[in-house]
DNA sequence: TTTCCTTCTTGCACTGAGTGCAAACTTGCA
DNA sequence: TGCAAGTTTGCACTCAGTGCAAGAAGGAAA
């Protein structure tokens, strides 16, 4: 958790973005989406409403923020292995992002999202900054430089796609069902969608 | 056009709808997003404040219209096209979207909203939107039942994506330049990400 | 044309999102 | 301890978004 290294100041911070979010979610599994007011979050959270808004722009950008925070982490792993083809890295840190700590908020904030638009928006923006940081992940590796544009943006859009494809999948058949069967499903998804890429989806 | 098939009061909503998106087009492009209210979208659009919420729930969601309709237009001709690969199939379709017409309004809705956060959330909800259209379009296809949920839905995912990047890079080199060299060079972008695509991404 | 029904538009009133500002408070550092 | 920098809060304001009911316009009949 590298708390040591967090000055108190940055501490508090991070407990209080943390409190509107766990806030918004508790909100949003006991009344639904759009049942409650920034007030009632930061009524919840311990906070005023107008530190709410120095948090976050909207209700709904707090509810999909731990999927930003999910990727964000993927991509920290994915920048650790600069020395290998993108879709090798991707099967790798992919196959180690099924496990409980990284998943258990973005599962929840994913299943309170499900089928909520404004929300649901939120979350195809992180999936769009994670690929537009693939690009730049891309760029950043060795013998990428002869590589034209396209072929890089149009590889990174896969790969997000088939993560995001095998979590969709995931969710859908397990409901963000943490057990070690579950997740070890997460993975065999995640493989499989990988490998459909690799093979140029042939049947 | 097909302007007969049309009631009298389906013309007049269809006009009234046009006239919104045009005038939010429009004040974007003269005072940049965010720079206008709806009582402004509606005035220059000559209905009411009331009305322009009839017809859209945010400034954004007009603005972003265009490409919401561009990919219906393009879901439409693969619609057609049933008895064939779905990559042969979005080659064909795709190639066929580099036509004036279709692409002039999408083209100024992605120029405006570029780099604007609220507008890219929803053309991000339209190609959304198009990924779970063409996931059903496929399961409609003959010979279609024995492939596994996964599989369909990476596959959609990333002729979506791969339309999409072609898109953004075209948008990135011309700018949305309509001229027939233009197109043309649209044209080739789109054909080789799904190359790309068809062959796993092998340098 | 007149009549009646349905659909669309509008005005009004209201809740609540989102923001600028300045005062109060907390932390970091000397 | 005291000062500088960062954070929270309250206040006031604009404007997004919605429910409701009255009015305008289209459609189909006599």
């Amino acid at each position: 958790m590298t708390p040591e290294t967090l000055s108190r100041r940055e501490q508090n911070k991070a407990a209080t973005r943390e409190s509107i979010v766990a806030a918004a979610l508790g909100l949003a599994r006991e009344r639904g989406l759009g049942a409650f007011t920034v007030e009632d979050i930061a009524e919840s959270a311990g906070v005023s409403r107008r530190t709410f808004f120095n948090y976050f722009t909207s209700p709904e950008e707090a509810i999909a923020a731990p999927t930003f925070g999910f990727l964000d982490r993927a991509l920290e792993r994915l920048g650790d292995r600069p020395d290998e083809p993108l879709l090798d890295s991707a099967l790798t840190v992919i196959y180690g992002l099924a496990d409980n700590d990284l998943i258990a908020p973005m599962a929840e904030s994913f299943l309170v999202a499900h089928g909520h638009e404004p929300v649901a928006r939120f979350q195809l923006q992180a999936f769009e900054e994670c690929r537009e940081k693939i690009v730049a992940a891309i760029r950043g590796r060795g013998g990428a430089d002869s590589l034209d544009g396209l072929y890089v943006h149009a590889l990174a859009a896969c790969v997000i796609s088939c993560g995001k494809s095998a979590l969709e999948v995931w969710m859908a058949e397990r409901g963000g069902d943490l057990a070690p069967s579950s997740l070890a499903r997460l993975r065999e998804l995640l493989t499989a969608s990988i490998t459909h890429l690799k093979s140029g989806f042939a049947v």
